[in-house]
DNA sequence: CTGAATTTATGAATCGTTTCAATGACTTAC
DNA sequence: GTAAGTCATTGAAACGATTCATAAATTCAG
């Protein structure tokens, strides 16, 4: 019998002849109830096509099994591969995950952040838009857990799971270097981001090493493959002596603009002429018109540990507070970009 | 007074001195409620940190004010565009959307669709991985609004919002013989996704009208950036004599795979040896070496359209169900990878 | 000043699930 | 044959917001 009307755990109950209790029994603790008994219930949830409210349940449970992760841009593929480990680890855990795009906006940040508290949420990841972390401090306050994603809490007052972003700066740098370049460029903003920062200073570190490197900076307006784009062409009107012989990107989305405006012309080869290491290793790097050497993050593993802190955070029932910082090393992935030997094409 | 126990209605009424019926009006009906009431409520809220509980909302109300979007790749900015126009629309209801990922598995399909029901959301809107839309109609049945996105429904069961992919691949092929194109290729696949299909019969049916013209089939196996680059080599490969002087294929990323592996010889230029036309004229469109022509849908309007009809479904209490199926026409773009005369590199 | 009309406020009942103390049925041990 | 256990099932209470019939307070007309 199909209908529109809404089936509940009691219509259910009187088809199979038990009471309401049974039938929560047989959706939660199957082996506390007799097999008979579990098909008899089975055969009249189907039946009347029922289906779980999953309100109620939550009503009763307090919390709901899903977690909130909001992310400043659902495009980044380092972030849907984010999401992507948040998920897989959810799933063992038999809880989802509900994706959340705050799109660098605080006004939408603050909505998603809003709308999860209200659902009750396991608890929230976030990679917040930007310093001001007082809407987390008092959600968490009023008993969601939060945990920030790559990104390093400064008050050291939130979980969190980051990446060593200073690591992979001087990783890449150092990489550039060992290609026999000398004059680096860093191209990357805006400065208000930790990660370009990081980065940025990671970099520093490295050529202060090398008394005959040099490292420019080449603010960006966002990490975007257009403002790759206007890095490159910027490049392309200066003579030749004063372009850099190397740039390390502060992402795969600026470093791929920049391969696309060089490539426009016969000016600059790469690497030849310019070496090019982005950040983040994304899908794409690999399939870019030069494979694009670049730092890869653990960004599967690095959402799923975020999930696990969350869950542990969330379990931590008396007052005290466990704060756990995860901090995973990053990896240079070397390719065609910096690399004249694997020149294939 | 902030702490980690749950605050609720009854708690803020105490506080404030007055009954719950009245909060529950404060949040919901203020102008109900005299204007001093409401503040001294407001300032009960705030100081209790109240945060309403949804689920218990939901439970009384029956449904929830989200709206399950299931797709087929988050990571395809044509699916994160679309569902950009499914939450603007819905905002305007006072609705959020819930975006979810099939990964074009069934089994990852089912059980978002589950999860929603679970949900008791508004409604679903889905583009569908396989053609049997068995799990869908059961769960109409069952009382949940579906609605088809990108995609028309076979059997006339289901409202839909889709393009006419058809007249899109006329329109494509068309261009091409405009430009002085004989030897056409479509390249796309798998067959069995409609999209595919239509297209390439809206091609077939231009070269058709053209004796002098030929269409070859290159069939992919997935509409990916790695796909195209495959088709790309292969095509490298062949002596010049066999290979068309013109590829339509079957979306952008397909396009973008093609033009990545010409570019890394010098053997074939774009447009002049090769003319190349993408479809859904996504963000990365405008930004590729080689500016790529495509064909485009009206994304964002066709998430908001999608919306609005599974929220008119939902208000359709009778038993009659009115089905609407949405058309838009797709729209040419021209750009460099097919125009000789704006080449401005 | 009274009765009617209008504006505000009340609080018990409700939504559907889960929980848990209590009951019943049925073994097993002595 | 009885006491002590198991094992299976029961059903009322609870979760927290909303609703709505009702009551109380206020305004207004005459």
């Amino acid at each position: 019998m199909v209908g529109t009307m809404s089936v509940s755990v009691r219509d259910v109950a009187k088809t199979a002849g038990v009471s309401v209790g049974t039938v929560s029994n047989v959706l939660n603790n199957p082996d506390k109830v007799a097999a008979k008994t579990v098909a008899k219930v089975h055969s009249a949830i189907d039946e009347l096509g029922f289906v779980r409210n999953d309100a109620a349940r939550q009503l009763r449970a307090g919390k709901s099994r899903c977690i909130g992760l909001v992310v400043l841009d659902v495009r980044n593929p380092f972030f849907t591969d984010l999401a992507r480990g948040a998920e897989d680890a959810a799933a063992e855990h038999n809880m989802s995950v509900l994706l959340a795009n705050s799109d660098e906006t605080s006004n939408r940040e603050l909505a998603m952040l809003s709308l999860f508290e209200e659902q009750r949420v396991h608890g929230v990841l976030v990679t917040p838009v930007s310093d001001n972390l007082e809407p987390f401090i008092k959600a968490r306050e009023r008993g969601t857990p939060i945990v920030l994603v790559d990104r390093r809490s400064h008050d050291k007052n939130f979980s969190s799971v980051s990446v060593d972003d200073v690591a992979g700066g001087y990783l890449a740098a150092s990489h550039l270097i060992e290609t026999g370049k000398k004059k680096l460029a860093f191209a990357g903003g805006p400065i208000s981001i930790q990660q370009v920062t990081d980065r940025l200073k990671g970099a520093s570190k490295c050529t202060a090493e090398h008394p005959d490197v040099t490292l420019e900076i080449i603010p960006c307006r966002s990490l975007s493959i257009l403002s790759g784009r206007e890095i490159g062409e910027e490049i392309l009107r200066r003579p030749k002596p004063n372009r850099p012989d190397a740039i390390f990107a502060a992402n795969d989305l600026v470093a791929i603009g920049i391969m696309q405006a060089c490539l426009t012309t016969d000016e600059i080869s790469i690497p030849q002429d310019l070496g090019l290491i982005g950040y983040d290793d994304i899908g794409f790097a690999a399939t870019a018109i030069v494979a694009l050497t670049s730092i890869r993050q653990p960004t599967h593993e690095m959402g799923a540990r975020a999930v696990e802190l969350l869950i542990q955070e969330a379990e931590q029932t008396d007052g005290k507070r466990k704060v756990t910082r995860i901090e995973f090393q990053p990896e240079l992935v070397i390719r065609d970009s910096t690399s004249m030997v694997s020149q294939q094409h």
